[in-house]
RNA sequence: GGAGAGUUGUCCGAGUGGUUUAAGGAGCACGCCUGGAAAGCGUGUAUAGGCCCAAAGCUUAUCUAGGGUUCGAAUCCCUAACUCUCCGCCA
C-alpha cells in the first residue's frame, strides 16, 4: 500500500511513476486526495466534540465530589447531547476512512525510474544473457519423458495421492530435490544470509501484510475451519517476521534465507504450457529475503541479482534476465528482474526466479520500521528473490544436461547428490 | 478438547468507576559530580493521527484485540486471541 504521505506530499510523481504501469491513475489519485481532505475535517471536528466531553466529565467529577449534585446533572445532560453528536461524527468519519483505505488498497506500488513504460511481456528489457544452446542429440526428449523414462518424478501418482500439479519425486529425482535444496542454501549462507525455516501456513493478518490479501486470495489455498493460508512463497511468513517491529538502524540490511514448499492454485490455467514440471501446485523454492535502509535497497537488489545470477553460472544452465516494464509488474513491486533459464529440448525460457524491490510498499502495511538518525521512524524497504525455484530448474537440467548415455549432473551438485549421473 | 489462572509502557510492577494527567522501580540517553569510573543527584525516555507553512504549542486515540454499560472505564459486562498450570489426546 502507497503511504498516504506520498501521494499527497508528491502527488504529481506518484502519478508519472503509476503511468509507467500503462495505465492512467490520476483519478484514483484525485479521489483518494479529497477522501483524505474529507476525513481530516471530519477528525478535526469529532477530537474537538471528544476534547469538550473529557473537559464535562472531568467538571462532573469535581462536582459530585463538592457535593453539587444539582449543577453535575445540567452537565450530565450537556454531555449526552455531545456524545450523540460525536457518535454521528464518528460513524461519517469510519465511513469515508473506509473508502479511503478501500481505493488505496486498489493502487499499485509505484515503479521505480529504471523502469520502462510497457504493457506486455514483449516490453520487457533484456539486461543479461548467458550461457550457450545445449548441444542436444538427436532424439533429446522434454523433461516430462525424461522423468518418466529415469523414474524421477511420477505425476499419475501425485494425481492419484492428491490431484493434477502434485508431483510425487521418486528415486534420483527425490535426491536431486533434495541436493538442489541444499546446494541453494549453502550459497545463500557464504552469501551473508541467515536461515530461517518458517511455518508455511499462515494467518489472515499475514496475507494482508506482504500483500496477498485481499487481491490475490484466490491464489492461496485457504483452510477455512481454522482460517489459515497455505503459503505461496517463503516471502510471506520470512517477511512477516518484521510485521509490528521497529528495527535499529545498525541492524540493516537484515538478510534472511529459506526454503519451503510452496503452494499456488493457479485456478484456470490448463494445457500444454502447464505440461510435466512448468507450472504446479506445489513447488519447492528457496528464497532471499531482505528488510533494507531506504537508501541502499537499490544497491541490494543488484546485489542478490549477482547471487541468483552466481548460481544459474554455477549450474551452468543458459539463462536471461529481464527487467519487467510498468504492466508486467507483480501489484506490490516497485522493479523486477526476471530470471528465465533456457529449456533446451522445448526451446523455451523458463521462469525461474523473481527478484524484487517493494520499497515502502509492503513495509507501510506491515508496518516494519526502523529509528533513524533523528530518531523518528521510517518505514523500511523490503526485498526478496527467488534462489531459487526448483521445478523448472529441474526441468532445465534434465533437458539440457540429456545425452543418449544419460543425464550428466552440473558439477556444483556432485557433493550433494552422491552420485554424479542419472 | 476440558477446568482454572493470567495479559498494564523497553522491562519489572502498583492500580476494583472520578487528583491515574498510568504510582513506584529497573533499564536506556543526556547533564552535574569525578583524575577516570561506580554510586549519588537532575532531566528526559512510546506509537499512530489531527490543528499548524513549520516549530512551539494544543488536541484525539492506544493498559492483548474488538464490541458494550456510564457524564466518566486500565478498573464493570460480552466476544476473541495468546500465555501459564492441571487433566485428556498425541509424533
Amino acid at each position: 500500500m502507497l503511504t498516504l504521505n506520498a501521494i499527497r506530499n508528491q502527488t504529481k510523481e506518484v502519478i508519472e511513476r503509476l503511468s509507467k504501469r500503462a495505465i492512467d491513475r490520476s483519478s484514483d489519485i484525485e479521489e483518494i486526495l479529497k477522501l483524505d481532505e474529507a476525513k481530516r475535517s471530519k477528525q478535526t471536528e469529532l477530537e474537538q466534540n471528544l476534547a469538550k466531553s473529557n473537559m464535562l466529565a472531568k467538571e462532573i467529577g469535581e462536582l459530585f465530589k463538592s457535593g453539587k449534585k444539582e449543577e453535575a446533572d445540567i452537565k450530565k445532560e450537556e454531555s449526552v447531547k455531545l456524545k450523540d453528536a460525536s457518535k454521528t461524527l464518528e460513524f461519517e468519519m469510519a465511513e469515508i476512512e473506509e473508502k479511503l483505505t478501500q481505493k488505496l488498497y486498489e493502487i499499485p506500488n509505484t515503479p521505480s525510474h529504471q523502469v520502462k513504460l510497457g504493457k506486455t511481456p514483449e516490453d520487457n528489457e533484456v539486461v543479461f544473457e548467458w550461457g550457450e544452446e545445449p548441444k542436444l542429440h538427436k532424439d533429446a526428449k522434454p523433461h516430462w519423458e525424461l522423468t518418466s523414462q529415469y523414474s524421477l518424478v511420477d505425476f499419475e501418482l501425485g494425481n492419484k495421492i492428491t490431484g493434477a500439479g502434485f508431483p510425487v519425486y521418486t528415486g534420483k529425482g527425490a535426491r536431486l530435490q533434495r541436493a538442489l535444496i541444499n546446494f541453494f542454501l549453502d550459497e545463500a549462507l557464504n552469501a551473508g544470509y541467515y536461515e530461517i525455516q518458517p511455518p508455511i501456513l499462515v494467518n489472515e493478518a499475514s496475507g494482508y501484510g506482504t500483500g496477498q490479501l485481499p487481491d490475490k486470495e484466490g491464489q492461496m489455498y485457504h483452510m477455512t475451519v481454522d482460517n489459515l493460508y497455505c503459503i505461496p512463497t517463503a516471502e510471506v511468513p520470512i517477511t512477516n517476521i518484521y510485521r509490528d517491529v521497529i528495527l535499529k538502524e545498525e541492524e540493516l540490511p537484515i538478510k534472511n534465507v529459506g526454503y519451503t514448499p510452496c503452494f499456488r492454485r493457479e485456478a484456470g490455467s490448463y494445457g500444454a504450457h502447464v505440461r510435466g514440471l512448468n507450472r504446479l501446485h506445489q513447488f519447492d523454492k528457496v528464497e532471499i529475503v531482505q528488510i533494507a535502509h531506504p537508501e541502499k535497497s537499490y544497491e541490494l537488489l543488484e546485489e542478490m541479482v549477482e547471487h541468483v545470477k552466481g548460481l544459474m553460472m554455477k549450474l551452468g544452465l543458459k539463462f536471461r534476465i529481464l527487467r519487467l516494464c510498468g504492466g508486467d509488474m507483480g501489484f506490490a513491486s516497485a522493479m523486477t528482474y526476471d530470471f528465465e533459464a533456457w529449456s533446451g529440448a522445448q526451446q523455451k525460457w523458463l521462469e525461474v526466479s523473481s527478484t524484487s524491490n517493494f520499497e515502502t510498499f509492503q513495509a507501510n502495511r506491515l508496518k516494519c520500521r526502523f529509528k533513524n538518525k533523528e530518531c523518528k521512524n521510517e518505514l523500511v524497504h523490503t526485498l526478496n528473490g527467488s534462489a531459487l525455484a526448483l521445478p523448472r530448474i529441474v526441468a532445465s537440467i534434465l533437458e539440457n544436461y540429456q545425452t543418449e548415455e544419460g543425464i550428466n549432473l552440473p558439477v556444483c551438485l556432485h557433493p550433494y547428490l552422491g552420485f554424479t549421473k542419472i
